[in-house]
Parts: structure tokens; sequence; C-alpha cells
DNA sequence: GATTGTATATTTGTATACAAACGCTTGTAT
DNA sequence: ATACAAGCGTTTGTATACAAATATACAATC
């Protein structure tokens, strides 16, 4: 089968939809410049065109695919100049995020960050790769959390797609898993302290290396 | 009437039911907390639950709606620090379209730059403030363009509504127009001689005012 | 009196039917 | 042969009908 149906069975059917298709671009399964058809999306998956509108609609609005009127609608390319200033964007306000972070943690948000670096640390020395990768994405995501900024949470999720579909052609390099434990750890410190400014600033270059050879997410 | 037919007639339904919902909320005839039915809306507009139930999903994209399953979308709250949030982030996102602009701007865009900074002489000059707030935002948004990054274009845009929400009750405040047209100034001559490190600083100082007394867009 | 179960109303989620727009092909006239 | 127009097929845009989910009100039972 294609896929579809081994999703997750929560979530309304536009949201597996849409997931479907995000995947797919993301995975290269939908190459730039192809044509998404509702009426094909909807035979394949099996249901009506309703749902596929919607995960279409959201596709666009995350500047994933373009809409031109009543003619389809189809993967957009992304240059690797596209890529480059997503990797600068991601920069600042990943930076901006654990100043924020710094200043505004909480007691039980300090506790989980400590915890997923205690897990980096365990599955560093056991070198699992597949592991560090999903703490690498939760070390992330708590620190949007941290920052108390929807709009920031709200961007860098959103950019978070983008990043996955220019990334596809460029892999994943195991070696800086030391390194990065390191980082992680420093900007974890900081936080524990409260030094925006050091956060900040510890951030900014654990994204710009992770931004030069592709690992962390 | 409603003013939803005096809309201009390009576009289809679902974007003219869009900003409809975005400009109702931007201008407060919708009030945080209150829950759009998309029936009601569709027989207020005289048109059926389809688009509007595009429009909504789209602004529920752009964050200025909730939608609980199953119970209706709800009005988002903006509190002052998400303002001031959404201001620290265009602040790094402004200054860094800037930036790039400086690095990237055709002779075109230099030409027609150049021509908004003498119109918002022109009519700083006549204190006219309606035509500056709309030169303004143009200037803005060719900065955007050429900079060359979809990525930034795209979120300022969306962010721009966010502000437009947030600022529905903070006034313009005109004394700042001859110290806004200085600033203005200074940008475009910065990125005229390719200068985008001046370019960024000149930006951010711009953007920082006009946050703390709510003049330009 | 509190709690739980059921019926009902409200609202969203999905499917389908129909209309409009656009591109493409084909046919005809010059 | 080429230019142009008419017709057809494809695809989206919109309306409507129906199904599913959830809250609410009310009654029954403990």
């Amino acid at each position: 089968m294609n896929g579809f149906y081994e999703n997750k069975d929560y979530g309304s059917l536009s949201e597996k939809v849409y997931r479907f298709l995000r995947d797919g671009i993301a995975e290269g399964r939908y190459q730039t410049g192809d044509c998404l058809i509702e009426m094909k999306i909807a035979e394949e998956l099996g249901v009506s065109r309703t749902p596929v509108r919607e995960a279409l609609k959201q596709l666009e609005l995350e500047d994933l695919v373009s809409s031109h009127p009543n003619r389809g609608v189809v993967v957009k390319s992304f240059t690797s100049e596209d890529l480059q200033d997503v990797s600068t964007i991601r920069h600042l306000l990943e930076g901006q995020a654990a100043f924020w972070a710094a200043q505004r943690v909480t007691d039980e948000q300090l506790k989980e960050l400590r915890e997923v670096v205690e897990l980096m640390e365990f599955y560093t020395a056991k070198n699992d790769i597949v592991h560090l990768v999903a703490l690498d994405t939760r070390f992330h995501e708590l620190i949007y959390e941290a920052s108390g900024s929807r709009t920031i949470r709200h961007i860098l999720a959103s950019l978070h797609h983008n990043i996955r579909k220019a990334r596809q052609s460029s892999l994943t390099l195991p070696d800086r898993a030391p390194n990065s434990l390191a980082e992680h750890l420093s900007i974890y410190q900081a936080i524990e302290r409260r030094d925006a400014q050091t956060a900040k600033e510890q951030m900014e270059a654990h994204v710009a290396v992770a931004a030069g050879n592709r690992m962390s997410d």
C-alpha cells in the first residue's frame, strides 16, 4: 500500500492527508514541479476531495506548494540559497528563543531539559544516533516552549517542514554527536543560571555549526 | 450592510471571506474569545460553509484563531507580552532583511526605493500622515522584496496581521514623521552603497523606535 | 442532593453534485 | 501553412446533503 493507513489514527482525515503529503514532499516522493491533483490524491487515499483541499491549503500557507488559480498546485522548488536563508533565520530566532528561555523558564521546564540532556549523555556514550536525533528535536522544542513566545514557537515549527524538504539530500553526519552533546550542555547550563546572553550566544553557535554540516534539527 | 460585498471583487470567495474575517479581528469587530460559527458567518455573508471553512483554516494557521475540535473556533487573545515578542522578532528579521537587501538589491529595486523616499520627503513637508503611512508600508515591502528571501517575506507578511490585531488600541503618533524620514533615508543610503552592516543597524534602530511608540508598520 | 444515563440540539467533518474557469485540440478560413 | 475560434476535457471553486462528535438539559436512580 501507499502507507496512508499506517498513520496513527488519531486526528481528522484532513490531518492525516496533510501529514501524508507533507512527508511525501519532505521525503522526495513528490518532486519539485509535480502537480498535485485533488482528485488523484483523493482516489489514491480513498477519501473525498474535501480533506485533500484542506491539506493542500495548509501546505500552501506553509510555502511548500504554490496554488495557481484553477490550474492546480505544484510543489515549490527550494534553491540552495533558500536553504541558506532559512538557516540564517533559524539562527536568529533560536538565539532569541534561548535568550527568553533563560529569562522565563519554569522549574518544571528546567527539570525536563535536564532530563533530556542526561539522556543525551547516555545515548552519546552508546552512539545511538536514532535516539539522539529525537532528543535533539525534543531539546529544541522544550526551549521554544520555555521561551514563552507563542509567535516564535509558531514560526519555528513552520520552518521545520521547509528545512526537512530542503535537507532531503544532505545526510546526517554522525561524528558530531560528542560535540553536539557539549553544546547542548552549555546551553542548558546557561539557561539554568538564567544567563540569557550566554544562552543566546551558545545557541547561535550551536545552530551555526549544525547548519554547516546538517546534523541537528 | 456588513461591508462584505464592498470588497474588491477580484479573488475567490474564500479570499473575500478571509479578508472580511481578518479585518474584522484586526478592527475589533470580533473580540477575543468570540466564537466564530461557520453557519452563522456563511449566512451573514450569503455564501456556503465551504469558503468560510477555508478562511477559518487560514486564520488558524496564522495563529489568529484557535480551533477546538467540534466546538468551534475562537478568536485568540494577545497579551501585551505577545505584542512585545512580535516586535522583537520583527526587529531581528527586518534587520536581516535590510542586510540582505544591501547585498542583493537590483538597480530597478533601488530606483523604486529612491522614489518612495523622495515621495516621503514631499509628504513629510506637507505633514500628510495618510500618505506617509502607506509609503512606510511600501518601503518595508520593497526591502523584503529586495532581500530576495522568500521565507523572510513570508514570515513578515504573516506577522503583519498579528501586529494589526495587537495594535488595534494603540494609536498612531504623528509627531515622529520628520525623524522617521531621516531614518528611512539612512537605510536607503546604506543599501544604495551596498553597506549591509549599516543597513541592518539602521533598520534595527528604526524598528526599535517604531515599536516603542507604535508609528510605522 | 448528587451522580449518572439518555435524548436532543448544535456544530464540525466528510462526501458528492454541480458550476465556472482554463488549457488544449481540432477544424476552418484566409 | 498559419491564425483564430469554437468545443471539449480537465481541474478547481462552491453549494448542499449527510454523518459523526460533543455539549447540554433533563430525568431517573442511589
